[in-house]
DNA sequence: GAAATTAGTTGGAACGTTCCAACACTTGAG
DNA sequence: CTCAAGTGTTGGAACGTTCCAACTAATTTC
């Protein structure tokens, strides 16, 4: 149960701890002899370098700390794919916490990668205050995912929200609604942005009454709750733009539920393109987000920071895309 | 950009590194006045602990390791949230690593967690072989989730997938259904439990003729895969039971692209409950692992091996439900 | 009022690596 | 044959903590 050492390892081979860890980095002015002494004593053995005597020494731990927000929401899985994919090819590990959409619990996951030290931190839409990204940019390179920032340190990718917003509108207006109405995402990354999106892309077809929008959130039960206030109060709107796949999963629930049909009574619109809305048995339109390059700019990013002491800021806007599908179609009176 | 030490703060609030030690760690045995002058010492020059440092001194990490085979699916969130409770409630910390359903990623990404020295491992469905666990166990405590195994060193947490199995053929016979197959899970954990329970119980509802496995997979493109190839030989049967959720979604989608409805045509039934099954238009009928209670055994587990140093190897196998929905039916015909 | 106890504080060793300067050989050049 | 330039190999210092034994000063006990 006891690990051991570079040194019994040297030991065991009969040589210096020095020549082994020259051998365990790999390198080449090292004889053969040597070489095949130390790596056959170190499996013998069953060495393994200890991860942390390592980043004391070097100063650096070669780890990039990604924090999700929500783990539930399948559109991160693949984000978090493409940063370890484009981390292990720069010899870079990638780990990951979460805080589960709790603001204090996202913060201690930071504050459990920064006592880590990591050499950069991926945070990816988290819902916590700005100040806690700006504190941890202090002391690593940081980058956003998701949610846009002003701060001159923090780096970040997203993907234009107002412009999806508003090409859904102009889809939902084209087939000749009207009566629009948006559930937005509440504190969640990404949500004003889309909201404003709407707003501004109604007003721009002139349907400053049908402007209307509701709280909501970011998940299932947030999506559903906010399509029952739209029903309570006020017209029935004849389409709803809701601010995420998992909350417009939670809307289909609520119209079901109502014995309302989509798209026959309401149109509805979700954001993110996750497989969910794809396969979903009514498919459903929605927003594309190239989350795939959304991780690998994000990790690029952070590299560069990291390897090439870069300073400048970044901040990545890639252009979302609309799919459509069957969840909309013309108002039918 | 430099991180501040322990002696960094000693200086500034003119004490010895030995009593910032005292004070960060939280011991009582320091006065009120030194207390409260390094305190504002190390939030003056935003201090954090060095967690390699620590690390190295302590012999200890204080953190648990958890491999997730496939973020994609959300069934080990609520998995992994468990853990996470569980393990910071009792002063842990965990960090998540993924080998995206790729053996010899996943291995990686066990070497990294032994690098790190984690205290406790906790893998959950992990689909590389055996051998990589018992590995890791003989360096640390190690659980595993979703996989049984006989391996004296591992504990392992399951749900009794071979009844659950069992449950499904019973509900759909009760239906009155007799052309049912089976799409498997591949490879991946908890797979051959599975086509087992199945198997088993169609000879004990006299269904020998009937009993029919296609390969399949844990994932949407396995799964949908599989109906083809059921469509494509032989009769069409009138249920099928599908590895897990995620694959039934394909199934689904492969379905609906054939015109074939469900139940009407074709009954399915999924397993795991993700909240995908139970809102998804069609309600899947599927069968629940209690998730949560899964995670937080895990966890328990490794807190009791950590901290009692108990050597006790338990295998602790929860009971599955079955959730019945939408997608069954008695047969048409 | 001396001795014993307690409260608070301290320096040094240890943890397992990496890196550097220095070493001992060997080889080749002059 | 001597010196310079490699080629392998080495011990020691450093990294930032924790822990322990030892210390001082204040308090209590007899």
């Amino acid at each position: 149960m006891k690990h051991p050492t570079i040194l019994d390892v040297a030991q065991e081979a009969g040589v210096s701890k020095s020549l082994v860890s020259l051998v365990m980095r790999g390198s080449d002015r090292v004889s053969a002899s040597s070489r095949e002494a130390v790596l056959e004593a170190a499996s013998k053995l069953g060495y393994r370098p200890n991860a942390a005597a390592r980043t004391m020494a070097r100063q650096r731990s070669y780890v990039i700390g990604v924090l999700i927000s929500n783990l539930h929401n399948p559109f991160f899985a693949d984000v978090v794919d493409a940063i370890d994919m484009t981390a292990t090819d720069a010899g870079y590990r990638s780990i990951l916490t979460t805080g589960n959409r709790v603001a204090e619990r996202e913060r201690l996951a930071v504050g459990t990668l920064l006592e880590m030290r990591v050499d950069g931190m991926i945070l990816v839409s988290p819902s916590f205050h700005m100040d806690c990204a700006i504190e941890a940019a202090q002391s690593v390179p940081t980058v956003l995912i998701g949610k846009a920032t002003r701060a001159p340190t923090v780096d970040s990718v997203t993907n234009d929200d107002r412009q999806g917003a508003a090409m859904v509108v102009d889809h939902l207006v084209e087939l000749g609604h009207s009566r629009i109405a948006h559930i937005d995402g509440g504190i969640g990354a990404g949500s004003k942005p889309r909201r404003t999106g709407y707003q501004r892309a109604m007003l721009r077809h002139g349907l400053t009454a049908e402007n209307r929008s509701v709280r909501g959130g970011f998940t299932e039960e947030e999506g559903g709750a906010g399509m029952r206030r739209l029903l309570a109060e006020g017209p029935r709107p004849t389409a709803v733009f809701v601010a995420n796949d998992l909350a417009a999963i939670g809307v289909l629930e609520v119209l079901r539920s109502e014995a309302l049909s989509v798209p026959g009574d309401i149109s509805v619109v979700g954001y993110d393109n996750t497989a969910m809305a794809a396969s979903h048995r009514l498919g459903l339109t929605t927003v594309d987000q190239p989350r795939h390059d959304m991780g690998r700019m994000a990790a690029e990013l952070i590299l560069a920071k990291i390897d090439q002491h870069s300073t400048a800021t970044s901040h990545v806007v890639l252009s979302p895309k609309l799919v459509v599908r069957e969840s909309t179609a013309s108002p039918t009176h």
